[in-house]
Formats: C-alpha cells, sequence, structure tokens
DNA sequence: GTCGACAATCTTGTCAACATTTGAGAGACT
DNA sequence: AGTCTCTCAAATGTTGACAAGATTGTCGAC
C-alpha cells in the first residue's frame, strides 16, 4: 500500500470523525505536514475526496470540508432510499441460511441497546446491518453507491442518532427488513427499507422546518 | 479552467468515444505526450476518472480502461432503474408547463427517428430525454448519480442502441413516461420509467445467456 | 471618508528529476 | 528441458522547486 493511499484514507477517517468541521480549509502545505508526506500525495487524496462528495475544490482557490445542507440530506437519503431498497430485494433473494441467523442476532443486540443511555451501541449496531445487508446482496454497484452516500451525509447521521426516542422508533423498522429477508420475501424487504428511511426523511424535512 | 481539468474532461470523453477500448493501459508517460502535459496532469486526471468508475488502477502497475461484464452493466441498470423512478416522480411533481412541452416535443422528434436507419438520432433523443428529466426533478443527487452510471456502461448502451427494432420498443415505453409526468402523476412516472428500464435490463440477461 | 489601483503574500498549478517497484528475459545450474 | 536467480528496463511513486493565479492590505486621489 503506498503512501498516498494510506494518506486519503486516513483523511478521509479525519474528516468522517469530525477531526474536520465542515467549511474548514484544507490547505495542502499543512497537510503534507500533518501526515509526514509530499504534497502530490494531499492532492491525489483531496482529488479523490471530491470526487466522493466529501470535498470541495474550487480552481486556484483551495479545498474545503463540503458542508451538506439538509436540503441535500434530504436527497442523500431519498436516494439511498431507492438504492437500499433495490438491496433490501436482493438481500431476501440471495441471503443464506447462516446470513438469516446473523441478522437476527444483530436484531437481539439492538434490541438490548436501543436504550437510550446506548446510543452510540445502537447506532454502530445500525451501521453493521445495513453494511452486512450490503454484502449479503451481492450488488456490487448499489452497495458501493450506497456507502458513499453514507459518507456524505455522516455529519447529519450523527445528529440523527442523539435524537432521544429515535432507537426505539427505528428497532421495530429494522425488524420489520430483517424478517421479510428471513423470510425471502424481497417485495416485502423492499417496502419495509422503504417505509424505514422515509422516516428518517421525515425527521430530516422537521429539521428543515425549524 | 486549468489545464489539468482540461486534459480530465479529454481524457473521459476519449474513453466513452471509445478512442480507448477496455482493457487498453493508459501510460503517464505516453499520455502526457499525446495532451500536451505534464504527467502530474495526468495522474491527477487518472485518480479521478478511477473514482468514477471509468479507468482501473493497480498499485505500481498502471491504469486500464476499466472493462464492464455484462453482469456489472445489468447491476448498473438496477441501481439506475431504482434512482431514475425517483427522478421521474420528482419530475412529475416539479416540471413547468414549458417543460410539458418539450417532453412532448422530444417524443415527436423520436417517433420520427425511431425509423432503423436513424439509430443515432433516436440514440441521442433518448440520451437527451432522460438528461432533460434529470435536470427538471431537481433532484441533483440522483442526477449525478445516474449521470456516472450512464458513462460507466456508455460501451454496453451504445451496443443496445444498434439492435434492430430496439428503438420501437422503446419508444412506446418513453411515452407513457412523458405522459404520466405531463400529467402530473409520479407514481405512474415512476413506473413507467421501472417498467422502461427493466426492459433494458432483459436484453442484457438475454446477452448475458448467450 | 470612500473608492480604485497597486503591491505583497499566500496558495494552488505545473514541471522536471530522483527513488522505488514490478515484470521479463538472459544465463547458469540441476 | 525445466527452473531458479540475477540483472535490467520500464513504469509508477515521491519530492522539491518554480510559475501562475487569487486574495488581502495599503496607499493615494478624489
Amino acid at each position: 500500500m503506498s503512501r498516498t493511499e494510506v494518506v486519503t484514507d486516513e483523511l478521509r477517517q479525519d474528516i468522517l470523525k469530525g477531526r474536520f468541521e465542515p467549511g474548514d480549509r484544507l490547505l495542502e502545505i499543512q497537510l503534507a505536514e500533518d501526515y509526514s508526506c509530499g504534497r502530490a500525495a494531499i492532492r491525489s487524496a483531496l482529488v479523490e475526496l471530491t470526487a466522493e462528495g466529501l470535498v470541495e475544490r474550487e480552481a486556484n482557490r483551495g479545498a474545503t470540508v463540503r458542508r451538506i445542507t439538509i436540503t441535500e440530506a434530504i436527497q442523500i437519503t431519498e436516494a439511498r432510499s431507492a438504492l437500499e431498497s433495490l438491496i433490501a430485494a436482493q438481500a431476501a433473494l440471495h441471503a443464506t441460511s447462516d446470513d438469516h441467523a446473523e441478522l437476527l442476532a444483530i436484531i437481539a443486540d439492538m434490541h438490548d441497546a436501543a436504550d437510550e443511555s446506548l446510543g452510540r451501541a445502537y447506532s454502530e449496531l445500525n451501521a453493521l446491518l445495513h453494511r452486512r445487508l450490503r454484502e449479503m446482496s451481492g450488488h456490487t454497484i448499489a452497495a458501493q453507491l450506497v456507502a458513499n452516500l453514507r459518507d456524505r451525509a455522516a455529519h447529519h447521521q450523527y445528529r440523527l442518532a442523539l435524537m432521544p426516542g429515535r432507537s426505539l422508533e427505528s428497532l421495530g423498522q429494522h425488524k420489520a427488513i430483517v424478517e421479510a429477508v428471513v423470510a425471502g420475501d424481497e417485495d416485502a424487504a423492499a417496502q419495509a427499507m422503504t417505509d424505514h428511511l422515509h422516516s428518517v426523511i421525515d425527521v430530516l424535512n422537521r429539521w428543515g422546518d425549524a
């Protein structure tokens, strides 16, 4: 693994983890020092992250961490809804019985973590469930697009996880998705996933109004 | 517009136009000479096009034009189906009466060009119709994703356009989409778009079997 | 006091040279 | 003949220096 690739991953993670705030300037020289590499590696990373939608670059004016508006977050979730429904349907078709057991185990863990005080644990289980469904679907294209969309809206997802009562509301929706996948019912799985993400969109819409 | 951006666009177009075949090696030094620029500009372009899925890069081993398998082309079209349905629905909601007139005009032109001998003209009208629907939808996120997916499968789209009788088959589907959008019926628009792209998937599946 | 031109400075864009890695082919040995 | 190793050539990875462009601050005229 070349230094450039490592630096790209590190910078991506640092943006996702919130080490850089939206709007922060990303100066090539400074980053080159921070990550102990040449400017070329940083430039390459910035080009790649720009293509991923995490960074904004203006000619001769430098790069900044992209700021995602509520409107964009809604559109991202709408696009995710369309793609994750496809993924859920494919997962319902392709999941093995081992997969079924794993999904049910995750739901059980979510049930235990749905407590208010365990918001972080629930959030991680949520990410795990969606990721495993992507992998089980075998739909590489949709899986990559969704992973990218998730990253783009990471900042807003974080706020969402902190909402009181949110875990309990989404637990039922996650159960419905897994039940449909385990039953092998592709239409029901797609519908359950659509319902789930539209409830997320409703929350975002309420924020947009406020 | 900096030289790097220009070179990136030129290289992208050259790949899409078929000047480079899938599997062709993209040597940095050679491309730098071809496009009269330094290697840095080429490297930047390759990184960007790799993120777009048009180019494949292996560490220390160089870049090649990405080869899209039939399986991938099917998945790409499935993802497009999910996203373009969303776009069609949004277009049905947001299109103005001017937009309606334009869409109907495009359909009229397609009707005239549906003749076998005008495959190229029909293909361009097809691209125009889908592009205008994306713009009318106002859904930036989905529009960008679809535009990218379309580019990725460009090679297969080209073969599709050459199929005898294909124009006539898709003309009816395009009519249905436009009618639903003009009627402002979002559900019907989404359904019509789904039907359209699933007919494309059927054709690809038949290729996959052969 | 305000507006516009100009200079200083900071940042990115570009290039050329050097280092590293990989793959292939020649040659020797079994 | 086959295979192993060594060497070399080709291509990418990396660095540093220089050029070009943009913003900010300053000075002078009105």
